[in-house]
DNA sequence: TAGATTGTTAATCGATTAACAATC
DNA sequence: TAGATTGTTAATCGATTAACAATC
C-alpha cells in the first residue's frame, strides 16, 4: 500500500462537490442524485468523483444515487468543515480592505462556511484602532498576541511582497499552520505549515499565452 | 509523438520562472544563474526547470547556466508577453473596485506585465459615468459595444455568482477568449474560450482540512 | 425481478525524477 | 584541459479513465 492519504488535489475536488451540493439544494427538490448528475455541475468525471467519495467512504447507493443531505453533510465532516476557524487578515491596503469586506459579508453569516474575520492588522497608524464592518484594525506589532488570545487559525496574507516572508515568519512563530497569501512571491515556510497563493499575476500571465 | 503542445501546468510554471528571474535582476548583479539557482528561487527542481524550458528551446549553456536578461526575453516571447491586452473589468462592487484599484497601480506603469485595466462595467446607474483611478465605469448594457470598440481581450469578473454565466455568454459572443472569475461557480463556455478561477472559498475550504 | 448506479479493479495516460552523455 | 551544467533519455511515480461485478 503506498497512499493511505487523500491527494490534495482530491480534497479540492471535495470542496468543490460541497460547494455544488449546497448550490443545488438552493434551487433543487430531489432528495437524491447520480454521480452522474453531480459530476457534470461540478465538471469532473462521473467516475472521478466517485474514485474521490471512495477516499472517504461508502456514501451512495446502486441503482440509486447519493442523498443529497447526507453526502453534503458527509464531506463537511470529511473536511473538518464543521469546526470553527477564527481568521486574521494582515494588510489593509487596498486589496486587504476589499478582501475583509468581500469575505466578512459572505462567510459571517453563512453557516456553510466555518470561517470568520475576526482581525486585521496593518502597520499604518491611521488605520489602527478603526474596524471595517465591525472588526477592529490592530498594529501589526500586536500579531504574536492576538494570534494566541484570539485563537487565530488561519491568517490571509495581503501585504506587499518585500514584507510578506516577514509576515509569514512571524505568524508561523505564533503557531499559525495555514496561511492564504495575495503576495506574488513563495513563501519559505516548516513543514506541517500551509500556503495557498491566490496570485492575480501568475492567472494574467497564464491566460495570455493562449490569445 | 503524442504531444507537441506544452501542457498547462508548464505555461503557468514558465510564469512563475519569469517573475522569478525578474524579481533576481532588481537585487542581484550576477548575469548568469544555474537551473539550479533559480529553480531553488521558484520552489521547483532544476530537472522540472530545465525539462519545462526545453519545450520552447535551448537557452542555456552547458557548464555555465542561463544568460539572466536572455531567458527573461525567451520566457516573455514564448508567453506572448510582449504583446499589449486591453483588459475590462466586470463588477464594480467592493470586491471589484478592490482588484481594479490593485492591478490599475501594479500594471499601469509595470513594462513587465502587459496588461491594461482600461474600462470597468456595472449595473449600477450610481457607478456608472464614474471613474475609478481613471478608468472609466460603463453600463454594463454597452459591454458588448465596448469590447469591441476598445479592442479588449481579457474580461476579469467579479459579478455575483447569478449572475456571471450570464456576463461569460455576452463576453464571449463579443469575441472574448480568456476570462478570469472571482466568481464561485463554474462557467460554461466554448472550446477555444480560456476561464481562470480564483476562488477564496475553495482555497479556505480546502486550507481546513489540514488544521 | 430488471434496470440503474455504485464501488473498485485494471489499463491507460501523463507528469516528475533520476541519470548521464554532450559540451561549454 | 578539467569542472560544471545543460539537454535529454529512460525509469518511476501518480492520477485519470475504462470497464464491470456487486447490489440496491
Amino acid at each position: 500500500m503506498r497512499t493511505q492519504k487523500p491527494p490534495d488535489i482530491v480534497i479540492r475536488r471535495l470542496v468543490l462537490y460541497l460547494r455544488t451540493l449546497e448550490n443545488l439544494e438552493t434551487t433543487d427538490k430531489e432528495e437524491v442524485i447520480s454521480s452522474y448528475a453531480l459530476s457534470h455541475l461540478a465538471g469532473v468525471s462521473a467516475t472521478q468523483l466517485r474514485k474521490d467519495l471512495a477516499w472517504f467512504g461508502e456514501f451512495g447507493k446502486q441503482g440509486v444515487g447519493y442523498n443529497i443531505e447526507t453526502l453534503r453533510e458527509e464531506i463537511r465532516e470529511a473536511l473538518n468543515l464543521d469546526g470553527n476557524y477564527p481568521t486574521g487578515l494582515i494588510g489593509a491596503g487596498g486589496l486587504g480592505m476589499a478582501l475583509a469586506r468581500y469575505s466578512i459579508r459572505r462567510y459571517r453569516d453563512e453557516s456553510a462556511y466555518p470561517f470568520q474575520l475576526v482581525a486585521m492588522f496593518d502597520n499604518d497608524p491611521a488605520k489602527v484602532g478603526g474596524t471595517i464592518d465591525g472588526v477592529p484594525i490592530f498594529d501589526v506589532r500586536e500579531l504574536a498576541e492576538k494570534i494566541q488570545t484570539l485563537g487565530l487559525q488561519i491568517v490571509i496574507i495581503s501585504v506587499p511582497a518585500a514584507a510578506a516572508q516577514d509576515i509569514a515568519n512571524a505568524c508561523v512563530a505564533a503557531g499559525i499552520r495555514a496561511m492564504l497569501s495575495f503576495a506574488p512571491v513563495k513563501l519559505t515556510v516548516p513543514a506541517g505549515v500551509r500556503v495557498h497563493y491566490a496570485d492575480l499575476g501568475l492567472d494574467l500571465g497564464h491566460l495570455v499565452y493562449y490569445l
